[in-house]
Order: C-alpha cells, then sequence, then structure tokens
DNA sequence: CTCTAGTTGCAACTTGTTCGCAATTAAAAC
DNA sequence: GTTTTAATTGCGAACAAGTTGCAACTAGAG
C-alpha cells in the first residue's frame, strides 16, 4: 500500500504527454519516493534540498497538472491543506494520528461493500468517497 | 435526523454562558432552521434578509464561538469552505450529491462498527471520523 | 442603575493557493 | 544538428477564506 503502483511517476508522464523538466523531475522523484502523505511546502522543502532554485508555485502547479492527469491523489486531511501521494495501485482509506500526524492506510472490503449497498439504497450511485478516522494509539491497561 | 436535537440553540447557547446579542439570536435562528448544511457566506445571507447590518467577521466568530462550546458541527466538503449545522442529536455521515451540491444523511451500524473494529486491530481508539460519499443520482435502465 | 466582561463592526491582516507575463526549454518536426 | 512551437518556469501580484486588533457598544449579573 506504501510505493507506487504501476511503473515510475516519470514514464507514467511522459505517456501523459507531459514534459520532463529539470525541476519536474526533482519533484516527480521527491513524491515517488515519499513514505507520507506531504503538503505542498512539505514537497518544496524537499525538492530545494535536492535542487534549490524551484519555485513553489511550481509545485503547485505541478500537483494540479499530475492530479488532472490521474497520476496523484490529492487529500484535505483536517488541518486543512492539501497533501498529496502517487495515485496508490489500490484503493484505502486513511488514519490520521492525532497526537503525531502520522497516516496510516487500511482498507476494509465490507466497508467498502457496504457503502454501495447503501448508497444504492438510497438511489445513487458512488462517485468517490473519503473516510478518514482520527485516531490515537489505544491506552492498554 | 434533521432538526436539532435536544433545546432550542438559544437556550442551549444561555445555558453555555453565552449572552445573547441581536446579530446573535437572529444567527442562531437562520442555524436551526436550515434544512441544508450552509457555510458562512450563505448564513451571513439568510441573516442579512433577516436583519442587515451584521458584518460576516460576527458570523465566523460566532460559529467559532458555537463550535468551541460543542453546540455546532462544522464540516469541510470538497469545495474547501466550512459548512455547519446544529449538533445533532446523533452521529450521521453524509451524501453529497455531486451533481446538484445536495447533501444528504445517513448512518450505518455496521459500518461503525466495522471502523471501530479495524480501529482496533491496529491499536488505535477512534477520536472522530468523517466519511462522505459523493454521489449521483443512480440512471436505472 | 451600575459596572464589566463579552460582543460587534470595520478595516487590516494572514495563510494557502492561483494567475499574468515575459523568459526559457523539451521534444516534435525537419 | 537545427528549427519551431507549445509547455513550463520564476517572479511578483492577486485571490479567497478566514482571523484579528481595536474602539464602541451592550447583555445581564449584582
Ligand atoms: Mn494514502
Ligand atoms: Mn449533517
Ligand atoms: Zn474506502
Ligand atoms: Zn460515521
Amino acid at each position: 500500500m506504501t510505493g507506487t503502483s504501476e511503473a515510475s511517476l516519470i514514464d507514467r508522464c511522459r505517456r501523459s504527454g507531459l514534459r520532463i523538466t529539470g525541476p519536474r523531475r526533482v519533484i516527480l522523484e521527491v513524491l515517488q519516493s515519499a513514505e507520507d502523505h506531504p503538503d505542498v511546502e512539505e514537497l518544496h522543502r524537499r525538492v530545494s534540498r535536492i535542487e534549490p532554485g524551484v519555485n513553489i508555485a511550481t509545485v503547485y502547479r505541478t500537483m494540479n497538472k499530475l492530479a488532472e492527469h490521474g497520476l496523484i491523489e490529492r487529500h484535505m486531511f483536517d488541518d486543512g491543506r492539501q497533501r498529496f501521494e502517487p495515485a496508490p495501485a489500490a484503493h484505502h482509506d486513511h488514519f490520521i494520528n492525532v497526537e503525531s500526524g502520522e497516516v496510516v492506510e487500511f482498507c476494509s472490503e465490507e466497508i467498502e461493500r457496504l457503502q454501495e449497498e447503501i448508497a444504492k439504497s438510497h438511489g445513487f450511485e458512488i462517485v468517490s468517497h473519503k473516510l478518514e478516522i482520527y485516531v490515537r494509539p489505544r491506552r492498554s491497561r
């Protein structure tokens, strides 16, 4: 669940007809190797460590472009800033540890199925959904 | 699921030690009688129709105060603006009709239970959660 | 009625994100 | 390799949603 789906983001960009420039290459590498769900500032920080001079507007624009082409997923957890991850091979949802900010991925077949069921019973067809569970480490006693 | 829990928002405010001023009274009435999940601009619009001159900053501040006291619930759907509803008597989640913007409430005992279960199995204890299902009317064939 | 802490209107500010524009450049076409 | 052109970039300004400082006002306790 961590790590990208099929090919590298760079390859997928090429296939989508996106140009691979210097800044973009670095951004893609940073994004690809991220184990977490970084926001734009954090991406920019990581990019700048590798290649200073890349403007944060470029990071924003690149994220928008990648999202348009379905190469990344955009999230908006409760802190109110966009966070990103390479488009995952399979759907998953998220735990957010409210104490550490850490994000943990999970997927429940049953929950997914129940969503379909309840949507159908309301006369709806699901376009997408978002399940975020804010948690803290369980204090054992 | 539509309509408030126990007492009126005004009463609950009084009990929380919040002062009932002119602007606040109108805001509370608007909020209480809302059938949807209005954002601040919309609340302000509705308030202004009843009593012009109320500043939008007051609406923002009132929402923050009410949320602090647990009298309303704050949501953030995909359009990126805060939306509000009076604190519901019982928990529920939301369908958002992507075509009309309409919000429909639902609750699934089973989904709630499965969340607990899966959180526990990851060593977490749930603080809160958010399940938003973006839907469109099911095209029957 | 008095007094004071809570509330308000207003304008200025903050934060996260987008945009216009001129300069640069990837990569398609020769 | 050279040319050509549309995509991309850096930069600063602009935006949008939400917050805040402040002086004036007022609910409601005593
Ligand atoms: Mn993820
Ligand atoms: Mn609701
Ligand atoms: Zn899911
Ligand atoms: Zn729920």
